[in-house]
DNA sequence: CATTAAAATGACAACGTTACCAATATCTGC
DNA sequence: GCAGATATTGGTAACGTTGTCATTTTAATG
């Protein structure tokens, strides 16, 4: 900055102002500055403007894993509005693990992000007074049902699988089972579950059979599962799957298998990814609105100052799928 | 840090040395300060820390796009190195725009990154000085042919074309037709259909005829431009895709016209996503190694201080699918 | 136990910005 | 043309660390 001041002949302070587009400045000086700043290619420094703002143009989003693609519409809704703002995510992954979580968000913390995403409604004890004494913005993703550190983007799981009972209850399937992975590892999917569980019970149909894999979900594992399922409880009609991947994969087997979808064997999935549109029979699912979900994030995190915390409620839809 | 250095009855710079374990701390000290530093709930700031060692433990990721599978694998990729070694990645998407590109790298590289990962070769000449300006390493990814700015990662996509052409004349096709989307956004796709067009005329059996979307790339798109090119050349009996988005988008055409696959039509996809595998006729597809080019592409950014600029091509392999 | 080497600790000045206040130039209205 | 207001510029001191060097303490040796 000194080199550019002195090029100019001006001081750095007013450098700095230019840079910044501070007002109160004449177009004379700022003209001279910006030839100087770019005849030497000058870029500030955004590590020393931080410092002495006590804030940066960075936003922490922590998410469990970039492996799923639920994870990167988010992160690509995220984006789509920082990017434009001139600010950048700096991303830690969980991987579902608590401890790391608090690890990453404790490292994110210390370079003095203007706000901070996370994922999930679950944070435990020190984290939210860590945020509190940063005084940033936080804005949790995925679920609204608990109790938010500050605002809030998502759906209501147990909303939705009420209205996943609901829907396949009135398509006439009597005899439902389920199909998790991953030992269940975003509990929201659990919750989901169980949710899903007491709503068929309140039907007069319980649940008939389910297998939760251990495996991370995959159009394979859907696959694998469905088999065994249907080989477990021969009697079940439809099938609630824990996300489309899985649920592709019930559809691919049944394809191969002969199985008449939807009349002999429903499918539901869950989040409504792009390609169960263009599968031989459309893949029916919970669709959630997983990059408006980062969209409204960030945005929400930028407008905070003004409107505070908020609850946001994205509400799910059942897609006009041909499976169930 | 001041609060922590009094209660702790030590200088700042023990307390500095103790939070990065510097050498030369007692261990009496070291439990001192660390008692203090955590019931006062200390987190060094590391803006400061970067200001003065002009040096982060951040790393730039410059990547197209998140709505693509391919990136989001090379992400998580990235991520499993970087968290390991409490290194941070702040993302810049350029959303394939030179300009914005370019501003992306601008703004994170004054951030002081530690390192930084572009995503190919294509990058004119500002950047390269800038980031010379530096001196952090660069490692770009995706692309090997080409000169790189420092370390590369990545597949040959010329050899990958000719080795698509070569499999499918094998195979006894001779009536070839390609299909792509988005306009050939990443310029790597173009690359390849060039470089497979050439192929293919040199075994004597041109291609018939492509289409080349202008729509993003989707499932959808590719059913919609396979039954398309079938009726604009129904004597095509195999298709190469630039992605397998697009290729299961034609499998799911097929099965649904009831086309043999892959007798009476073969079908060629590119990276080897997981759905493919799972589908009632598995996808023959390039399959490219993208989770792993992102462990690459940061492990040699970390060791690149010792072993210089490489270039490492991670190669490709012909899928055992069955649709081609 | 003196002497020297090594280990542990501390003081101070940066790193490159920007907030705050002071100083100067320019513009009002009468 | 002048006081007073306003717009534009500049000076100085932080922001919270850490590298360099100085100082103190501890250990090692004969």
């Amino acid at each position: 900055m000194k080199d550019v001041a002195s090029l100019a002949g001006v001081s750095e302070i007013s450098v700095s102002r230019v840079m910044r587009n501070a007002p109160n400045i004449s177009k004379k000086l700022r003209d001279r500055v910006m030839e100087a700043a770019n005849s030497l290619s000058y870029t500030p420094n955004r590590v020393a403007g931080a410092l002495k703002n006590q804030s940066s143009n960075l936003v922490a989003v922590v998410l469990p894993s970039m492996s799923n693609e639920v994870f990167s519409s988010v992160l690509d809704g995220i984006e789509s509005v920082l990017n434009d703002q001139g600010l950048h995510a700096v991303l830690g992954l969980s991987e579902y693990d608590t401890e790391r979580e608090l690890k990453v968000i404790r490292e994110l913390l210390s370079w003095s992000p203007m706000g901070i995403i996370l994922t999930g409604l679950h944070h435990q004890d020190p984290i939210p007074g860590m945020i509190e004494q940063l005084g940033i913005p936080v804005v949790q993703i995925m679920d609204i049902e608990g109790t938010p550190i500050g605002s809030a983007v998502g759906i209501s799981h147990s909303d939705a699988a009420i209205g996943a009972a609901d829907y396949l209850h009135d398509k006439g399937y009597r005899k439902i089972g389920y199909i998790g992975a991953w030992s269940e590892k975003p509990e929201r999917s659990k919750a989901r579950r169980l949710a899903f569980e007491a709503r068929l019970s309140d039907l007069g149909t319980p649940l008939v059979a389910s297998i939760i894999s251990e495996e991370r979900s995959s159009a394979t594992v859907g696959s694998q599962s469905t088999a065994a399922l249907l080989q477990q409880a021969p009697e079940i009609d439809c099938i609630f799957y824990a996300n489309d991947d899985l649920a592709l994969g019930g559809l691919f087997h049944a394809l191969s298998a002969g199985i008449n979808v939807p009349g002999e064997l429903g499918l539901l999935g869950f989040n409504g990814i792009e390609i169960g549109k263009a599968t031989p029979i459309p893949l029916s699912s919970i669709e959630t609105p997983r990059f408006e979900m980062g969209r409204e994030a960030a945005k929400l995190l930028l407008s905070s100052k003004e409107n505070g915390n908020r609850i946001k409620d994205l509400s799910f839809k059942i897609s006009g799928g041909k499976t169930a």
